[in-house]
DNA sequence: TTGCGTATGCAAAACGATTTTCGATAGCCC
DNA sequence: GGGCTATCGAAAATCGTTTTGCATACGCAA
């Protein structure tokens, strides 16, 4: 690889006259910046990066840490990461940690990166203390179970969301509406479950504990809607719309509606939390609450560049808005409808 | 951050020795060992990667660059490349390069990193010639299109594959059978459609090209998937069964000929490519061609890092094997079946 | 002639590590 | 005591860049 040196040689300069070029400091000639420019381009010349970043103790490069690399919903956040990174001349790396080995991290703590963004470190912060990280290094989260209000993070309002889509489908006529979904480490902090009782609360309806279904976390998403609705199913049809917290969740127990022989949305309505693109993919298409996962990502890129600038002003927590996307799979079931 | 001078003040020892037991060369007494690796606990040391990488000459990072981020196809592929490389303490960069500007290019060139994968580089060797990257970095391919006999690659057979999807469709009875996709630069050299057309020969089914359907590349997939099927039947159905290029279109497919009233797999039986997650998650559950993603990024890692170790024996073109995966989608359209 | 702004070269330190070489101590055995 | 091994420190070179200070020009105006 070319040095600058080898660049300073062809053009005929100082190596230092090849930094001012690069770096637009100091005072230079035009035919001597013109020949340098040149000598550049003939050689290929890029300017080391590792040298660069050594000496000026910042790489412009974030590490971002996702629990899982193969799910597209965090895929979509790194997405906006990614844009907005490359906007400000940016790079970051990916990590799917197995946190198993808190040694990993020290791969992230070599110098390598001006900073990290977490997604959802839940399982990550049992094993090494958030703070602890944000003593070594700037950090930005994306957190929609509890929040961190000690540590820059984004978050939705998960809850306030929920309660919107259970008063949707209340308003509808519905009644009966199951709950189902991951359980969290206390169901009393699961913000989408505290929604949905609001919105039972709000509208007078009591709370049937026979149609909350919370499975354990790290099961196979697909499979506990599924088998949920099925387990539901055979102690009779006592509902008439379901609200899952997540798409996947809402797939498998609209798959498992149809071979029941059940209709989305003639027999349940079904909604569910994300906006995937399986969303809109499946037949019905899936009602749910879209969380604007680039939208995330963006900010929380743009809140790790204030950290690293050292931007006073920068805010600790950001909220970004949901939205209710109403498609096929809700339906009234009031009687003057029909 | 803490510095190797640090440990070796706090250990009471002299920096050379700090390295001596980092890297385990040269004597080094017991109980020294032992103070400085507390020293070493204590101030939470690690070492400086960039120091590291700039004296060593490689940065133990590799890039990766892909079509698009948000792609699961992809990152199936990219979670294989990240599982290989942390085994072998390497770490690595996702880029979704916009390939207008090839200065883009110049951030992975710049000595961050030891090499480059490329996934399905098409867009981008329109403007970068790959022979011209190659010849600064190490570089590995995956392509299923056309293959890079000079630059080391993997690659599936989708030929191959698709001959014997194509085949196991005959050999329910199909005769009427559409073929659509992506025409990609020349239907000529579509793997896919060879394939397709091999069956349709091998078996004596003359090749109706009214049951072809190209779109051009850079459209939505869904959106082409629908929008063909609704365009097909519109002139009347005259087909038994489709053969889809990818599990995206297989969807919109699904999709239009459900909403004209068509039962799948018993009035159209239809096949995909690529065995997504959806293509378990829709109803019916789609028959696919599986190509397998995580073994093909860990397969183009070990290649990156044959090359990086200057293995000549390291193989320039690996390939890897599909499966057909038959699900609820195709049935067979003999009466002696029924 | 002096002084100043402009233009460039040269040299050196710094970033933090690796690697090698050269010494300086020990202790041990014959 | 000579020679060997084990143990450690000190120092230098190197990676490629940034940054600074200092020296050296030239041209032009005071």
């Amino acid at each position: 690889m070319a040095t600058r040196r080898d660049v300073a040689r062809l053009a005929g300069v100082s190596p230092s006259t090849v930094s001012r070029v690069l770096n637009d400091n100091g005072y230079v000639a035009d035919d001597v910046r013109k020949r340098v420019r040149q000598a550049i381009q003939e050689l290929n010349y890029v300017p080391n990066r590792l040298a660069r970043s050594l000496r000026m103790q910042q790489s412009r490069q974030v590490a971002c840490i996702t629990p899982s690399i193969s799910n597209s919903f965090y895929l979509e956040i790194v997405a906006g990461i990614e844009e907005t990174a490359l906007a400000h001349d940016y790079t970051f790396s990916l990590y799917s940690l197995t946190y198993e080995k808190r040694e990993y991290l020290d791969v992230v703590l070599s110098g390598f990166y001006d900073g990290m963004i977490l997604l959802a470190p839940y399982e990550m912060e049992k094993i090494v203390p958030l703070s602890e990280l944000a003593g070594r290094l700037p950090v930005s989260l994306y957190c929609d179970r509890e929040r961190h209000p000690d540590l820059p993070h984004v978050y939705v309002d998960l809850r306030r969301a929920m309660r919107e889509c259970t008063e949707h489908l209340i308003s509808l006529g519905h009644r009966r509406i199951v709950f189902m979904g991951y359980q969290f480490s206390r169901p009393a902090q699961n913000p989408r479950y505290l929604g949905y009782q609001d919105a039972l609360e709000a509208n007078g309806i009591p709370l049937d504990e026979s149609l909350t279904r919370l499975f354990p976390d790290h099961q196979d998403t697909l499979t506990c809607g599924y088998q949920t609705v099925c387990d539901l199913l055979d102690r009779g049809r006592s509902f008439t719309a379901i609200c899952a917290t997540n798409d996947l969740i809402a797939v498998g127990a609209m798959r498992a509606l149809v071979e029941h022989g059940l209709r989305v949305p003639d027999d349940v309505s079904l909604t569910g939390v994300d906006d995937l693109e399986i969303a809109s993919l499946v037949t019905p298409t899936l009602s749910t609450i879209r969380i604007p996962k680039r939208q995330i990502g963006s900010v929380l890129m743009e809140q790790m560049l204030a950290q690293i600038h050292g931007d006073a002003a920068a805010p600790r927590a950001v909220e970004v808005s949901t939205t209710l996307v109403l498609r096929e799979s809700v339906k009234s079931c009031l009687p003057s409808e029909l």
